[in-house]
DNA sequence: CTACGACTTCAAGTCAAGTTGAGGTCAAGG
DNA sequence: CCTTGACCTCAACTTGACTTGAAGTCGTAG
């Protein structure tokens, strides 16, 4: 089985190998062994990397995501917490939408204060529909 | 024209006054004025505050939203930079969605580890399209 | 008048998520 | 043999976003 070097991790990833050791270090994803010093990765940790990285832009702490894809590839959150996630990244998703049309809107208005504009506030009111509101 | 002391902001917007004196300091909103020592708000702020929220839940910096939102409302960001930004969003929000119907999925899923399901790696593979990253 | 509660400032503390640096190990090449 | 480069550990530092605490200032109610 082939294994990496931290380094090779890090080049394929983009992860640098500092976040690579802390990474390990909390827990996050595992090397398979030693080789002298040096840790060896398996291929798997670049999908495992994928996923966290995938998470963090989610908003996910670094705790949630360990709970979440917890260590042995198998989850831990019980079922009705993790599709309340989904409901909850379902609403982010559509307060991002409805965030980046006021910010097209911005970028095409004439309107000299964004305040002014009817449709801004129009815009507005809908993007904050659904409170934003943080759920750990 | 209705005033508002700190404490009332705090309660209507749900964001504490330590909070809110920070915001001013790094000048995310601003008071009208004093009355005697105390910061006197107009209604407006509490737009101003839902606006800073949902930045935040979308990645924004407080840096960022500051620019953004610019003080006196209006924006000093080029359009184009809007536009690019806008375009974040959405492919931010296409990821929230993948993460979802992977969340749905691993919910759904009896496969013992995920890893070994084939649609979770299907999905996996469709969140991951738009290698997430950051931009500033 | 004075006590209370809601505010004020300013400095320091906290937390997550890393990064940086000093000093050490090891294998391979010249 | 000895240098170089890639790795190692561990502690300390950084940044962003706040929070906390001590000590002080108001204005209104009793």
């Amino acid at each position: 089985m082939k294994m990496l070097d931290i380094g090779e991790v890090a080049a394929r990833s983009g992860v640098p190998p500092s976040t690579l050791r802390y990474y390990e270090e909390i827990g996050l994803i595992a090397s398979v062994g030693r080789r002298g010093l040096r840790r060896q990765f398996d291929l798997e940790v670049l999908e495992r990397l994928a996923l966290i990285a995938l998470g963090r832009t989610a908003g996910f702490s670094l705790q949630e995501i360990r709970e979440i894809f917890g260590r042995d590839g198998r989850c831990h959150v019980p079922r009705p917490d993790l599709r309340r996630k989904a409901d909850d990244l379902d609403a982010q998703a559509r307060r991002l939408n409805a965030l980046s049309r006021l910010l097209r809107h911005v970028a095409a208005c004439p309107e000299p204060s964004q305040l002014d504009c009817p449709k801004f506030r129009k815009l507005m009111r809908l993007a904050l529909r659904k409170p934003a509101k943080r759920v750990a």
